[in-house]
DNA sequence: GAGCAGTTTTA
DNA sequence: TAAAAC
DNA sequence: GCTC
């Protein structure tokens, strides 16, 4: 950090105006977020030790693809090209039109060509305006040389996902933070905030090692991409400097735009760039640089994409408002009121202030607080680290004149501090009482400076005594510091600064943060912690709650998710939290277990209890079951649909239990076999052709013994004539001659290009009838075929993202996001769902899951281009498949590719949705599916007369003869999964419970 | 013969 | 608006 | 392709 941070006057009138509104605060919460923060960090460190014992254990996947299709030869060998991967991933080509570099992967060995390839592409227009027209940037690890396997053991994508002999609840597996391990990657990346604002060195140099030990971390994939670019483009390489294989800090690629790109490359230096440079540089790019401040308050939420504004009371006018960001972060200062105190202007200020005369706008300010920040952050570069105090101060401007009247004393830090103390009374401004708000305050400052006290340091340390905290000049445990603010950014740079041998000389409970901490007490959710050593993992950590905390210190960690209504299962009894339904619940930091007895976790057939099961099946299915037929049923239930018939029998309606061993199996693979090929064909009949065979094989994969007839078969609701007369024939002759008659070229190639994310039946259908046979036909552009970003990107990591991921991989995966989501707002809800939470051992994606509570006036609106910023600079995100249409907006969506920080780089498909609070539970309900569960519950409330979407259950929809809606309707249910149950007269399930797929 | 879930993003 | 995806 |  250097200057521009320090570079800060006194607080603008706007700092005080909202600063009085909030004096109990300053007085009564600080203490407590410090204290808070103090049995945190305590907490984390144990639960870390944990966390790495329980590492180890881990369960192996069980799974069993089933049947080899007779496609997959085929299939495989068609695609065999596309299996290997450039060593140095390049993705996706933006709108070059020469398609044909796409060959690329296909040498696999050569890196150069990949290099190559990536200056081929050619920049895309970009939108300046808006985030929306941006590109994808892609990032490529440096890493992962390895050409992974190949695709031979990999299954064909075919139809759709490969299906899973069983679905057991997870054992034992735990999820854990892998990431932890290496500083590495959230060093470079997690910065938070604070880092973002301030690009400065974070260190002069991070460890060497640190580079190597995470290739994706690298610098390039920091700088590369803008912030909030759209999607689906590809990364484009601007010079073959950029070859990423080499760990050059690469010159930022972005897909932006063909100016940016220029610019880029004139402005980025190929060699090494500092940290300095390549923070400083990004900012340069960044379209519409990301707010300071993620949340936006709940008032704005409509408009202003603007800061965010202090909590709740005083209903900020919108002027105000915007105002208001500025509080948070030093620049907001500047901007709206920089004239105030003359005296105290420090440089860095200055610019801020000249910046945008426009933060006062209203909704655009958006906008101005980019330039703003920009402004700020640039200059900061330059005086920043290193250089010697005097020279900075010469750099500095004239404000530094001003202030500096006479020339600081030229002292290594901790000198300086002594003299700063000893001479207070004139060289310290006064500072009105009610500004002090670190009164009290006993804070030591552990700069980044080598020699000398740097312009930047002085400054912070006069700050700190203006502001009223009692500095300390060094580390000295017996001077009892509250709280350590420090420039280093990642331990072993803290250690040497501060002099002493290793962290744990510090003590854990003491909080070691970042500057931004200093002005941004206002804001307690919010950390700011220094390095990763020392990162509380507690969100949701509120007034309230650290109220609560004071009251009971020795809460343990799992009791407080409890408290916040993170509880896991079922019991959830003790969050009475108004805000915190009973029934909203989050996952279980435990693998989730199923209730009865646990699936076997042997394969099918094995099962020594087997018969014990189907007996037990067997009596249920007699006895209490309904036969869910979805509507059809004929078991009594109490519901009854809006037109006042009886509803029953729908799939919702009862628990699954764990998968056995069936006595049709080989039934259920031919007709499994047939429903992928009526998936892959262009026609809605047949889209419903597959879609009752997905019944007829749920019901069989149930039914507890062989078939015997086709009138046998044919009381399984679900199952008419022609599905009976198919099942038997299978089991008379072992065939099913449909399949033949199905399977045609057309059919099979269908089902290979459909493996390409983004392309479907009528694509699929389209490119064949063009002419093309293969994934290589598509690479090489034959026939005119043209393909969209997200299928570019889908066809080059074909493999990779039809291949499931080890549930193992997407908890950590899900681990190194959500610690970095946590650095931007500590109190955003953030979870992991879909398969994961159900429980399953393999994961097709991983599905994240964000929102925030907002009786702390805060919402999360417009975190989301920051958090996409930070997990691409993290080298967590890899690409964009789709990008939400309003990324500020609260509820938005999010599609791409993302790799395991330190791993092969395997790309895994992820999701991320954003939903507002209110929707936490409806969201939930569809986020963890499975799909055929949702659509089972959303039939049983249409028939209700209800409408149930991810935002909520709604009564009183009107839709037109086409099914459009009329009225909305009005929401009758959102925040709690189990009261929409209840709504609809579904009993309780559990995520793994829901199963129905 | 109508309905089979309901929605977002892309082109 | 249709296609694709969740 | 099945159900109402
Ligand atoms: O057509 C769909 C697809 C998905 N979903 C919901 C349920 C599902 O659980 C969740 C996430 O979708 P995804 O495609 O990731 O499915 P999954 O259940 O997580 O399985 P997988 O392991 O294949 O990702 O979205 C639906 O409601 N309808
Ligand atoms: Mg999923």
């Amino acid at each position: 950090m250097s200057d521009n941070d320090n570079d800060r006057e006194m607080p603008s009138e706007e700092e005080r105006e909202f600063e009085e509104n909030w004096p109990v605060f300053r007085a009564t919460v600080l203490p407590g977020m410090i204290k808070a923060m103090h049995e945190r960090s305590a907490r984390t460190n144990a639960r870390f030790a944990a966390l790495r014992a329980a590492r180890e254990s881990s369960l192996q996947p069980i799974e069993a693809f089933d049947t080899m299709n007779v496609f997959n030869n085929e299939v495989r060998r068609a695609r065999s090209a596309t299996t290997r991967r450039p060593p140095t991933k390049l993705l996706g080509k933006r709108k070059s039109p020469d398609v044909d570099e796409d060959s690329e992967p296909i040498d696999s060995a050569d890196n150069h060509s990949a290099a190559k390839r990536e200056l081929h592409s050619s920049p895309e227009p970009i939108d300046a305006v808006g985030s929306r027209s941006g590109k994808t940037a892609t990032t490529r690890h440096s890493g992962d040389k390895a050409p992974r396997g190949n695709n031979s053991d990999r299954h064909a994508p075919v139809a759709k996902k490969p299906k899973l002999a069983i679905e057991l609840p997870p054992a034992s597996t735990s999820r854990l933070p892998s990431a932890y391990t290496d500083s590495d990657t959230e060093e470079e990346s997690s910065c938070d905030e604070a880092q973002a604002r301030e690009p400065v060195p974070r260190s002069s140099s991070p460890p060497a090692e640190q580079r190597s030990s995470s290739p994706i971390v690298t610098a390039s994939s920091s700088v590369t991409r803008p912030p909030a670019l759209k999607k689906g483009k590809v990364a484009v390489p601007s010079s073959p400097a950029e070859d990423v294989s080499t760990w050059t800090p690469a010159p930022r690629r972005t897909a932006r735009k063909g100016t940016d790109l220029a610019n880029a490359s004139t402005i980025t230096t190929p060699g090494a760039l500092s940290s300095v440079q390549r923070a400083a540089s990004g900012d340069v790019y960044r379209k519409p640089p990301p707010p300071p401040l993620g949340m936006r308050p709940i008032a704005d939420k409509g408009k202003s994409k603007m800061a965010p504004l202090p909590p709740p009371p005083p209903r900020p006018a919108v002027k105000k408002a915007e105002t208001a960001p500025a509080l948070t972060g030093k620049d907001k200062a500047s901007g709206s009121k920089g004239v105030k105190n003359p005296p105290l202007v420090l440089p860095t200020m200055k610019k801020a202030a000249s910046t945008p005369v426009a933060s006062v706008s209203t909704s655009k300010s958006a906008s101005a607080r980019p330039t703003a920040k920009k402004a700020a952050s640039t200059p900061a570069t330059s005086a920043s680290t290193s250089k010697p105090a005097p020279a900075a101060a010469a750099k500095k401007k004239a404000p530094a004149k001003k202030n500096a009247k006479e020339k600081p004393p030229r002292l290594v830090p901790k000198e300086y501090a002594r003299w700063l103390i000893e001479n207070r009374e004139t060289k310290c401004r006064k500072c009105p009482e009610k500004d002090k708000h670190l009164k009290g305050k006993r804070i030591l400052f552990i700069s980044i400076d080598f020699t000398t006290a740097t312009e930047g340091t002085r400054n912070k340390m006069r700050l700190l005594l203006e502001y009223g905290a009692e500095l300390l000049p060094e580390w000295n445990k017996d001077y009892q510091p509250n709280v350590i603010i420090t420039d280093c950014r990642n331990a072993n740079q803290f250690v040497e600064q501060a002099g002493i041998k290793s962290l744990d000389e510090i003590p854990e409970e003491l909080p070691i943060v970042t500057w931004e901490w200093t002005f941004r007490t206002h804001r307690p959710h919010m950390d700011f912690p220094a390095f990763d050593e020392r990162i509380p993992m507690i969100p949701g950590l509120t007034k309230e709650r650290i109220a609560e905390l004071d009251a009971k210190p020795k809460k343990t960690r799992e009791e407080i998710r409890r408290m916040l209504g993170y509880d896991s299962n079922s019991s959830r009894e003790s969050s009475p939290e108004p805000d915190h339904p009973p029934s909203f619940q989050f996952l279980p930091k435990e693998p989730i277990k199923p209730v009865a007895p646990v699936a076997p976790l042997v394969p099918a057939g094995s099962d020594p209890l087997a018969e014990f099961y189907e007996q037990a099946r067997t009596e249920r299915n007699a006895e209490e079951e309904s036969p869910n037929g979805e509507g059809g049923g004929s078991r009594a239930m109490v519901r009854h649909g809006s037109d006042g018939k009886e509803l029953k029998g729908f799939l919702c309606d009862g628990a699954s239990k764990p998968q056995e061993n069936c006595p049709n199996q080989d039934v259920i693979d031919k007709l499994v076999e047939l429903q992928g090929l009526h998936e892959a064909k262009p026609t809605e009949d047949d889209k419903w052709r597959a879609f009752s065979l997905s019944k007829t094989i749920r019901a069989l994969k149930e039914y507890p013994t062989r078939l015997k007839s086709e009138e046998e078969a044919k009381k399984i609701v679900g199952v008419g004539v022609k599905t009976a007369q198919k099942i038997m024939e299978v089991i008379r002759t072992g065939n099913l001659r449909r399949i033949k008659h199905e399977r045609t070229e057309d059919i099979v190639v269908a089902q290979l290009f459909q493996g390409i994310y983004g392309v479907g039946p009528a694509k699929a259908r389209e490119w064949y009838l063009m002419g093309a046979r293969t994934l290589d036909d598509l690479r090489e552009g034959k026939f005119g075929i043209k393909l969209s970003d997200a299928q570019k990107i889908g066809l080059q990591y074909y493999d990779d993202i039809n291949t499931r991921m080890p549930r193992k991989e997407a908890g950590e995966i899900f681990d190194a996001i959500k610690r970095i989501v946590w650095r931007i707002d500590s109190q955003i809800v953030i979870e992991i769902m879909g398969s994961y939470r159900r429980g399953k051992e393999t994961c097709g994606d991983i599905d994240v899951f964000i929102t925030r509570p907002k009786d702390d006036g805060w919402t999360h609106a417009g975190i989301l281009p920051r958090v996409f910023e930070k997990l691409h600079a993290a080298g967590i995100l890899t690409e964009d498949l789709s990008m939400p249409e309003d990324p500020d907006a609260l509820e938005c969506c999010y599609r791409g590719l993302c790799v395991l920080p330190g791993g092969k780089g395997v790309r895994r498909r992820i999701d991320i949705l954003a939903v507002p609070w209110e929707s936490r539970g409806a969201a939930l309900i569809y986020y963890t599916g499975d799909d055929i569960f949702n659509r089972s519950l959303r039939l049983k409330a249409g028939k209700m007369g209800y409408s149930l979407n991810q935002r909520g259950l709604f009564a009183g929809v009107v839709r037109d003869a086409d099914r459009v809606k009329t009225n909305k309707g009005t929401m009758i249910a959102g925040a709690s999964e189990r009261e929409i149950f209840e709504i609809l007269g579904v009993p309780w399930q559990e995520p793994w419970q829901r199963v129905r797929n």
